[in-house]
DNA sequence: ACTAGGTATAGTTACAGATGTCAATCTGT
């Protein structure tokens, strides 16, 4: 039963918040949350590093202690040190911390003067009025907690993609290794490359006599079994994602990963499709009658009913078929394709780690160029840069670029969009720089009509290149600012800058659907890692991925340009 | 709890702005 790192990093996580509501040490609980951020986004497994007898400490902000939690975990499969802190601090207060406007403090008030420790005994006192009553707190709380529950306790939990990925990966790996299976793929929203996923549905193909189904059912991560039966079976992990494994025929097996990879309108119309030529279309093949005419391979699928192979990401009944019959599929953007990354932090601000080991990370990503793109000073959380410090940034990439071979720094900033649209930095300094990518870091909530006016009027600054996470959205934990997406689509083909999609496990922004429109107003997009680690440039196949669900090609994404071709295209959002 | 530098202990991305309550807590990467 492998430990995955998420694992590990949760139980950090899980440890910075007991800790928290329990008044300790900020600097111990900070300690553990970066530990947590760091683990997230390694990518050697730390299980293979605690077998192979690597040295822990040696990964920074991993002292003694840690070390040992982390070989405790990955030996003993838990960590005693958060099963005491569970035994004095009820563990369901950590979900309380999600909700908007509740902190550590306030959990811990509501704890010792309710009772409240789970989301439902929340809502039950807020239904109640009885959180008006508590010191710091009053009726505008008591009705925004009442709120957001209601929105909360509705929402089915899905997983970021990013986050069941390594998941996905350990049990793909563990179903390979079983006697008898030949193949393993995981279908459904997952191979659409969907920002989030519900539940996996994973194909196999193996002999008959193949204990697969066993197999899966006792995987080590398995923590309780909904079903079983011979070709079919649905388990919940430990990390309380649902998955479900089907084996089939070889002969069927297009048909079934194509019925099982959907999307569900997709499927329907295909099936349409299949009755207007007198085809029976399902997961078991495509028939004419009793014959089987198809279903060995999914392109054997689509050419029975006379369409070429549509990508799973475009398979969403948003116009893939009717694009595929009049031969108008698009190439896809792939991950090769991309030359360069416009968006990154290093250790100046809240990045982990120096600017060379940034572009020698970069560069063996397979990039050309790396755009550095510190924080700005509003943005004190993150140790943003003031002028007199960027300026010093940009002496040290010149100085940088002088000796770097086959990787190139760019000069930029993330800077922040101020409440009145204006930018944190002045201009005369940003029009010193390759690029500026603004973005929105405060005041989430504005209404639609300033929200989008901000946006805008920062895109009309002199100095405006890429308009990074346009939607502000946090997958679990933050809703998408209240703007008129269209509006700023159309604005940046007018203003001719840029719109990020934002590669990070969280983000994933912009969205697929408003990927479209802009690919549609012919607007250029950059799919950036936002890296704050060496690590961070493994997220930018998510990216690509979100861009293919955005029908985008190639040339469509600003970063498939060589630096040559970049530079101009940069230039020209830059009044010099 | 980590790191550095020293064999103990100090210093640790740090603070403005908003909220909503009446002093403090939460948010932001």
């Amino acid at each position: 039963m492998p430990i995955l790192n998420p694992d590990i990093a949760r139980a950090f996580d899980e440890i910075a918040d007991l800790l928290e509501i329990d008044n300790a040490n900020p600097f111990r609980v900070r300690a553990y949350r970066n530990a947590a951020r760091l683990i997230q986004g390694m990518s050697t497994d730390l299980h293979t590093m605690v077998e192979a007898g690597d040295d822990l400490k040696e990964l920074p902000g991993i002292g003694e202690d840690l070390a040992g939690k982390i070989v405790e975990m990955v030996t003993t499969g838990h960590c005693s040190f958060l099963e005491k802190l569970e035994k004095q601090t009820p563990p369901a207060l950590t979900e309380l911390l999600k909700v908007p406007g509740l902190g550590p403090k306030r959990v811990k008030a509501l704890w010792h003067e309710l009772n409240v420790e789970t989301v439902e005994h929340l809502a039950r006192a807020a239904r109640e009025g009885r959180i008006r009553g508590i010191p710091g707190f009053g009726e505008k709380s008591e009705a925004r907690i009442l709120e957001t529950l209601q929105a909360h306790l509705a929402a089915i939990p899905r997983f970021p993609i990013a986050i069941a990925a390594p998941y996905v990966a350990a049990l793909v790996r563990y179903l390979q290794g079983v006697p008898g299976v030949h193949r393993v793929v995981v279908a459904g929203s997952f191979r659409r490359g969907k920002d989030t996923v519900g539940d996996l549905d994973v194909l196999a193909t193996a002999t008959a006599d193949s204990l697969v189904m066993t197999r899966f059912t006792t995987y080590g991560d398995v923590s309780a079994v909904l079903s079983q039966g011979p070709t079919r079976a649905t388990v919940i992990l430990r990390n309380k994602l649902q998955v479900d494994l089907r084996t089939v025929d070889t002969s069927a097996y297009g048909a079934a990963l194509h019925y099982f990879t959907g999307s569900k309108t997709h499927n329907i119309a295909i099936r349409r499709l299949g009755q207007g030529i007198g085809l029976k279309v399902n997961e078991y093949g495509l028939f004419r009658g009793k014959e089987r005419v198809a279903g060995e391979t999914e392109e054997s699928v689509y050419a029975a009913v006379g369409l070429p192979y549509i990508e799973p990401e475009l398979r969403e009944n948003r116009g893939e078929i009717e694009a595929a019959r009049a031969g108008r599929l698009p190439k896809l953007v792939e991950r090769v394709d991309l030359r360069g990354d416009l968006h990154s932090h290093s250790s100046a601000t809240d990045g982990h780690h120096s600017l060379r080991e940034m572009a020698a990370a970069a560069q063996a990503a397979g990039l050309e160029y790396l755009a550095i793109t510190e924080h700005s000073r509003h943005l004190t959380i993150a140790h943003g840069l003031d002028p007199v410090r960027l300026r010093r940034q940009m002496e040290e990439i010149d100085a940088l670029n002088g000796e770097l071979q086959g990787i190139t720094l760019l000069k930029g900033v993330e800077v922040d969009i101020l409440e009145d649209g204006s930018l944190d930095l002045p201009d005369t300094l940003l029009s010193d720089l390759d690029l500026v990518v603004g973005a929105v870091h405060s005041q989430f909530d504005l209404p639609s009509d300033r929200q989008t006016a901000r946006i805008l009027r920062a895109m009309d600054s002199p100095c405006f290149t890429i308009l990074a996470h346009p939607s502000g959205r946090l997958l679990s934990s933050r809703k998408p600012m209240n703007v008129d997406m269209s509006r700023i689509i159309r604005h940046a083909r007018e203003r001719g800058c840029f719109l990020e999609i934002n590669a990070q496990p969280e983000r994933l922004d912009l969205v697929d659907t408003h990927i479209r429109t802009a690919k549609e107003e012919g607007v250029l997009l950059a799919v950036n890692s936002d890296a704050h680690s060496t690590q961070g440039f493994a997220h930018l196949p998510f990216g690509i991925q979100q861009a293919r669900r955005g029908w985008l090609e190639k040339q469509e994404v600003l970063n498939t340009r060589s630096l040559a071709e970049l530079k101009p295209l940069l230039a020209a959002t830059m009044v010099k």
